[in-house]
RNA sequence: GGGCGGAUAGCUCAGUUGGGAGAGCACCGGCCUUACAAGCCGGGGGUCACAGGUUCAAGCCCUGUUCCGCCUACCA
């Protein structure tokens, strides 16, 4: 090729790496994220599920950020007004244990600074480490609109909190109270129910006896009765002992009195439904302070509560002796003393499911406290109606279900946190007349007397609820803005799975109480990435899969589209290297086909590559057409969530339609001999070539970005360029058979050649015998391209029988059979056994076929098409049956 | 305990009104054919977990069984 030519080329392997950062920067510089607002156009909006600020990019968050950003970059290609909002989620206790680890390499607790101090530490760590995962978002490609991006404690959004909990305040949906709660001894708060993850393990099952009270003794009671706990540390707090009002044991039990061991104290025998007679002995210890259920009986019994834990999950002074001991540490020695006292039954092994703390799994301690809380039934039947009459889609709808389950058996919502970082409640206790003021901002006196001394509460929000307002505090609420008026509801949120509860389900009770409208139409919930085995990926188990890594090594692109591909509904990914890899070549093939297209256009071709019809011959209406195919599945597949069937398409077509067959039939044209011709091939190769980049763009933003720029005359960037439309006039049937029968031709005739070991350098003859118009037609029309692609130096017509070449191998279809007369070569007795094999087949389909037209029943009920197309069948099958038995018959003449 | 999902080629999976068992990777054989060896060409390989049922016809619908995941729950 000419010197001139060479230096134009691209180079022949893609180099990601500067790419990828020259056009993100291209992007931002030119603002193309950012959201128009025209009011001509549909709108598409999104919010980013905030990482949080203390976050490092994981493949998860990889997933579902490639995820959202191909929604984003289709639509805004597609004409919409596309919106998605950025962000990072203060992340509460998380966020402070971050900052509370670097106090201790200092020496100091967060005490020790105190509170407004050590809020400055956090607001300092975040300035300065907090843009972390907003970077390596960029690196992922993600088209966020980033003049607004917002944080959960922007001075917007905390108004937004504030303005909601005064609301809900107010209207008797928050309230204050002592409850039993989930505590966690580590972080020393209040976790919400959601927050707290069950994991089965191996416990013990120990039988205590509790002696009956002197006074209440008589000859129809037992000395004892027997409790069964898998907590024996807890009966310091017990109040009472329960059994079953049916149960007949301890009829005459009930309203006596028994002594707790240990500690002395005189304890009720009370009847309650909730004891199963069945389970252990039937007798249930009562630790009303510290224990759920335990916590209701005492309510229906006017029970006294004891707490005996204190913050740090150590015994209080209730605890008497016990006092000061570590709670696993009290156990052991409440066991001791009890053995020692006689009144250890026995114990038994027993699988049971402890609580532990989300954040930092330690077991966490139910524990009475005064706590904040949401009454949530109230919002949450208006969420769970919204789903069901479908004003939300939840994508795949399997989780429906799970979600009304959840939201029908909700409990309320405990919302304070005994933690410094995260919006602080906005309530004050007047000290003087102990008067409560939940305002919106700050109040100098008591409205009742008239005190200045107000003390602010303490606790902060769980995060949560920051994060449920999201979808429209990120839009400015509570102000009228003219985005929230444009952009609400959004269209789409994508997350995971796991947080439906957290967060979608909080949003959804949130946007509609306070927006009056659901956040978002469509709720695309997407499954966990896990290891090569299927194992959840952790740092423990050191099968963590590190997106950042992994983009270094194969290219963002590459990691995005396989992210993309395996992301099939309903179904985890598992991901492994390997994958990635196979993508990875994806994107140099894409490479290398521009590559070979470029080299053929020249830089000031006409870039409108306009072709009519008439003009194109018939591999070139095949690929316009499988084009047109494509165009519509990719579509169809993006606008349902079915991001692995919209990838898995392109790359079929891509590779297997438009490399591997269009670009060898178009190779000689585009080459010009013929000025017309080669004209036509690279106004079509262009057009092709243009379109599926296009297509392909929002999974591979960069690659396609790169290679947009070489083709001649682009001046505006690929990512705001149209997304293809199907074009009803590229829709060529009879081209596409055609192609297809010369497809299965060349096929054969290479299957042939490799059958018999012959060189892909020796060119053989091939004899055609056509039994139908449209195989004539393809040999006839496609000499040149049979016999580039098959290796063909001589082609031969035959019109009969009679005429076939002896002691040829040979390939038999119903439409058309090929011979390749290749004396010496073929073996005939090879040939032989081939043709058995292939006649064994033939017959065990027609034996098949002709079962099901012998059956009266088939030819009565099935639908006429369908018979119809069995008919069909066997007549194919019977003509191709009978020319192997002749070629057969022939070649043993020969032999 | 309740609920949901899965079981299809060696591996990972697709298979959307029931009517031709498919893809990618891996494997085997042959090729450095001037876009690409990160490639090209060809090939082998499956009782669709098991047992019944409905149907002219079942990977697909129904029932049961086994195994594997996950979610959820107040048997202490």
């Amino acid at each position: 090729m000419p010197a001139e030519a060479e230096e134009r080329l691209l180079p022949k392997a893609y180099d990601f790496s500067q790419v990828e950062t020259k056009w993100y920067r291209k992007w931002v510089k030119d603002g193309l994220f950012t959201a128009t607002m025209d009011k001509d156009k549909p709108c598409f909006s999104m919010v980013i599920p905030p990482p949080n600020v203390t976050g490092v990019l994981h493949i998860g968050h990889a997933l579902n950020n490639t995820l959202q950003d191909i929604l984003a970059r289709y639509k805004r290609m597609d004409g919409f007004n596309t919106l998605w909002v950025p962000g990072t989620d203060h992340a509460g206790i998380a966020t402070q244990n971050v900052v509370e680890r670097q106090l201790a390499q200092e020496g100091l607790t967060r005490q020790d600074v105190g509170r407004e101090k050590f809020i400055e530490r956090v607001w300092k760590w975040k300035a300065e480490s907090g843009g972390r995962i907003i970077e390596q978002l960029k690196r992922l490609g993600c088209s966020c609109d980033w003049s607004r991006e917002r944080f959960t404690m922007d001075e917007g959004l905390s108004r937004a909190v504030r303005e909601v909990f005064v609301r809900l305040y107010e209207e008797g949906l928050i309230y204050q109270g002592n409850y039993i709660i989930n505590w966690c001894p580590r972080c020393h708060t209040a976790l919400a129910d959601i927050e707290v993850e069950h994991d089965l393990s191996e416990g013990r099952l120990w039988y205590i006896r509790y002696p009956v009270a002197d006074e209440d003794r008589d000859e129809s009671t037992p000395e004892y009765v027997i409790v069964a706990t898998t907590r024996p540390e807890t009966m310091l707090g017990d109040t009472a002992v329960a059994v079953n009002p049916e149960d007949e044991r301890y009829r005459a039990l009930v309203g006596k009195h028994l002594v707790l061991p240990l500690l002395n104290r005189k304890i009720p025998v009370i009847a309650d439904r909730h004891v199963d007679p069945e389970f252990g002995t039937g007798a249930v210890k009562v630790t009303p302070a510290h224990d759920f259920n335990d916590f209701e009986i005492a309510k229906r019994h006017d029970l006294p509560f004891i707490n005996i834990f204190d913050k740090n999950a150590r015994l209080t002074e209730e605890a008497g002796p016990y006092q000061g001991m570590d709670r696993f540490e009290a156990r052991k020695k409440v066991l001791e003393d009890l053995a020692t006292a006689g009144l250890l039954e026995k114990e038994e092994s027993h699988e049971l499911a402890v609580g532990e703390c989300y954040r930092c799994k330690t077991i966490v301690e139910p524990r009475l406290s005064k706590q904040w809380f949401v009454k949530i039934e109230p919002l949450a039947r208006p969420a769970l109606e919204a789903v069901r009459d479908g004003r939300t889609s939840i994508v795949p709808p399997g989780w429906i279900r799970t979600y009304e389950e959840w939201m029908t058996n909700i409990r309320d919502w405990c919302i304070s946190r005994q933690i410094w970082w995260g919006h602080r409640i906005p309530a004050w206790t007047c000290q003087k007349c102990g008067h409560v003021i939940v305002a919106r901002t700050t109040p100098d006196k008591c409205p009742k007397c008239g005190s200045a001394e107000l003390e602010q509460e303490s606790d902060v929000l769980d995060t949560w609820f920051s994060s449920a307002l999201w979808p429209f505090s990120t839009l400015g609420w509570p102000d009228d803005t003219e985005e929230l008026r444009f952009f609400y509801p959004t269209s789409v949120l994508i997350t995971s799975f796991d947080i439906l509860f957290f967060w979608v389900a909080r949003m959804m009770m949130m946007g509609l109480h306070f927006m009056q409208d659901v956040p978002f139409r469509y709720v695309y919930l997407h499954a966990l990435v896990r290891d090569a085995q299927g194992k959840k990926m952790s740092k423990s188990k050191g099968n963590v899969i590190d997106p950042l890594t992994i983009m270094d090594e194969y290219g963002t692109d590459a990691v995005r589209f396989t992210l993309a591909a395996f992301a099939a509904q309903g179904r985890d990914i598992k991901l492994s290297e390997e994958r990635i890899q196979g993508y990875r070549h994806f994107v140099n093939k894409i490479w290398n086909a521009a590559r070979l297209v470029l080299m053929h256009c020249p830089e000031d071709m006409d870039s409108s590559h306009d072709f009519n019809a008439d003009d194109l011959n018939s591999a070139e209406k095949w690929i316009l057409s499988r084009l047109n195919s494509t165009i519509e599945e990719t579509r169809t597949a993006l606008d349902g969530f079915n991001f692995d069937v919209a990838a898995k398409g392109l790359y079929q077509f891509f590779w297997h339609e438009f490399c591997d067959w269009y670009l060898e039939l178009a190779k000689q044209d585009l080459s010009g001999q013929n000025p017309e011709r080669s004209g036509i091939s690279r106004a079509v190769t262009l057009h092709v070539l243009e379109n599926t980049l296009k297509l392909l763009h929002p999974f591979m933003p960069f690659v396609t970005e790169e290679l947009w720029h070489h083709l001649p005359g682009k001046q505006k960037c690929i990512m705001v360029s149209d997304f293809p439309e199907a074009r009803p006039e590229h829709s060529f049937q009879e081209a596409e058979q055609e192609i297809e029968l010369l497809k299965t031709m060349v096929t054969g005739i290479r299957n042939i050649r490799a059958e018999l070991g012959i060189h892909p350098g020796t060119r053989v003859k091939a004899v055609f015998l056509p039994h139908s118009d449209l195989s004539l037609s393809v040999i006839k029309g496609h000499q040149d391209e049979i016999s580039t692609l098959a290796r063909v130096a001589e082609m031969e017509q035959i019109a009969s029988e009679d005429e076939k070449p002896r002691g040829a191998a040979s390939f038999i279809t119903e439409d058309v059979e090929i011979f390749v007369p290749l004396a010496g070569i073929v073996d005939i007795s090879q040939e032989l056994e081939k043709l058995q094999k292939e006649k064994g087949k033939v017959e065990k389909e027609l034996s098949k076929i002709q079962g099901k037209l012998n059956n009266e029943n088939f030819l009565k009920k099935a639908p006429p098409e369908i018979v119809e197309k069995e008919r069909a069948k066997k007549d194919k099958l019977l003509a191709r049956m009978d020319k192997i038995i002749k070629h057969r018959e022939m070649l043993e003449q020969a032999g």
